[in-house]
DNA sequence: GAAGTTATTCAAAGCGCTTTGGAATTGATT
DNA sequence: AATCAATTCCAAAGCGCTTTGAATAACTTC
């Protein structure tokens, strides 16, 4: 079924028939009526691509997910977050067009979305300082919102991030008021730009208070539960072990309890942990009473956010990039406590 | 840049340029070289809507990812999944179109994947027993590829599934080998295929024992490390409580695995586990030894066999079904161990 | 009742590509 | 030199839609 069947079966031109559809004004309500009710007797539903090319828009929005090529994660929170935005594009009769792609091979793909004009915008994943995709897109002159902030990055630019410095130092301060001294932190690599964030927040609260961090309990590397496992256990073994650690994520934190518990130590008692939520679905952080107190902001709702900032700036049609910066909750869970004496 | 443009600097007609570009074999060698060379230089790419609209091909597959509204739970498996099957479509020049949907929905968008012509096919996510998107996209007429099987749907289509079946039985028939009688199986939805067949696995290595399934030691609910805790404690409390626990994912397992340190009891020791693994990246089951002894099958994996098999079918243009039947791998792990005396 | 509006519909062009059905050129064959 | 077959190229149609510019019909207004 197609826009010329249609028009011939209900004895009327394409041009009412297409614009009874789309809602001009400028066709009798009794014919929009018997054209929309045809429609949906006859199943039709204009086609996408014809509709594009004649548009010039393509009601698409695209998504880049880099594999790392040195180790192969996909990272978890990805899920969680084209749930969210999809739902805004669903509601918005967008569709989402998935590229997954060696890092490596990331600029190729934005090229080439960007000359096959596949999408009418994109969504930029894992910012890095000094992120060269952010010129590219610029250049490229294709509406993109990123998902984080790229340090070091001296033009302007739309984005959905995670006040993660602010978080990680709440975090350090309320450890310290709890009367921990020796912090540890279990951090993502540091060279993507929210872990370098939480570091320098961690480190803030540290000079707040005059204590100086100690480099061996710091650990950076990629986000497993089996990382947060060794890293602590190494930190645990310590001549004056941390009593407080604080976790980037909620699956290394996984590892690092498992850590603690054979270590027959008792979280919240001899060991206090505060986490980064990113609330994903499917690993909540406990039921009514948190498991860890954390920092929570979630990451579904930051895709939702994302989508529609950039819907909103595709439709506005304006240049000026706009910034939304989410504050997370510290929430008390069964993780903290007082310092051990 | 497109083609007419592109033709004109050539002082070609499209037609050849077009043809030089798709290797087609009515152009001269030396003009084809030329052409390629401009169209690099050029930075010029096929506009693919105005392509797909001219050839009847979109070069695009599509995913339905459904969101149960009861749970609003994103599947964890998804993303590896997508980043498997993301890679065999950049290789054959295909993109992913994903939509995010109610589950309520699905036959909804299903239609109108089919009536806008978005998508040359799809993968079906998550098949239930019985499950109405079959015969749905049977009658529709689009190529599609279940990841997973829909029990007693009688009718044959494509799939690429992992015995579920046979190893959940292997699992319960190591742990019988092992002295175990009292097994707890900690399973995912049981309205879901892939759990149902698990169960089956489960309860056919009792009844080739002689051993009775004691129903207090069978739990079925969404997936999740919070799921995983209660249940094993609920389990742990009964009168006599299981040695060994089958349990149906890494997430799940998580929580089992804290009811248990949480109940003083040592795993590998007191107790026994075997989890099914897909394999995650972002939750490998330990470095060189396996934490849990486990059924192990990739989830990437199943994703670009999936994409193969529908890129194939499509190619083929041949309506006969094709399947794939995954065996797991039963790798030993540090969580199993003889029943207690 | 003529002129001017307004409401409603349509034919045709165009979006950027592929592909059909020639046409023109060249080389080989008789 | 005439014929035939490749080879190489092209003009134009068509994919299914939107949109421009006009035409027609129906109302007002004076």
């Amino acid at each position: 079924m197609n826009l010329k069947k249609l028009s011939k079966i209900l004895g009327l031109s394409q041009t009412t028939v297409s614009r009874a559809l789309n809602d001009y004004p400028e066709v009798n309500e009794a014919t929009r009526e018997r054209v929309k009710a045809a429609a949906i007797t006859h199943n039709y539903r204009a086609n996408t691509r014809a509709k594009s090319l004649a548009t010039g828009r393509s009601m698409a929005i695209g998504h880049v997910i880099p594999i790392s090529t040195r180790h192969e994660i996909v990272n978890p929170i990805f899920a969680d977050f084209i749930a969210g935005a999809g739902e805004i594009y669903s509601r918005n009769n967008h569709d989402m067009l998935l590229s997954v792609v060696p890092d490596i091979d990331e600029e190729r793909i934005y090229r080439e979305l960007a000359a096959k004009a596949s999408v009418d915008g994109v969504i930029v994943h894992g910012p890095r300082p000094n992120d060269p995709r952010i010129p590219l897109l610029q250049s490229l002159n294709i509406p993109f919102v990123v998902h984080g902030r790229a340090s070091d990055e001296d033009t302007d630019y739309s984005w959905v991030d995670v006040n993660n410095r602010r978080s990680f130092e709440r975090a350090a301060n309320f450890l310290f008021d709890l009367g921990h001294t020796r912090l540890a932190l279990i951090n993502g690599l540091e060279f993507m730009d929210f872990a370098r964030r939480r570091k320098e927040g961690f480190l803030a609260a540290h000079v707040a208070r005059g204590v100086a961090p100690d480099p061996a309990l710091m650990a950076s590397d990629e986000m497993t539960e089996h990382f947060g496992f060794t890293a602590t256990q190494a930190m645990l073994a310590e001549p004056t072990p941390p009593t407080a650690f604080i976790v980037s994520s909620m699956i290394m934190a996984i590892g690092v309890r498992r850590a603690i518990s054979d270590a027959r130590l008792k979280i919240g008692r001899d060991i206090s942990i505060i986490i980064h939520d990113d609330a994903l679905s499917y690993l909540p952080n406990g039921a009514e009473i948190p498991i860890f107190t954390a920092t929570k902001s979630s990451v579904h709702e930051a895709g939702k956010l994302c989508a529609q900032m950039l819907l909103d700036i595709i439709d506005a049609g304006d240049k000026t990039p706009r910034h939304t910066l989410l504050e997370t909750d510290l929430t008390l869970g069964e993780s903290t406590g007082p310092a051990p004496k």
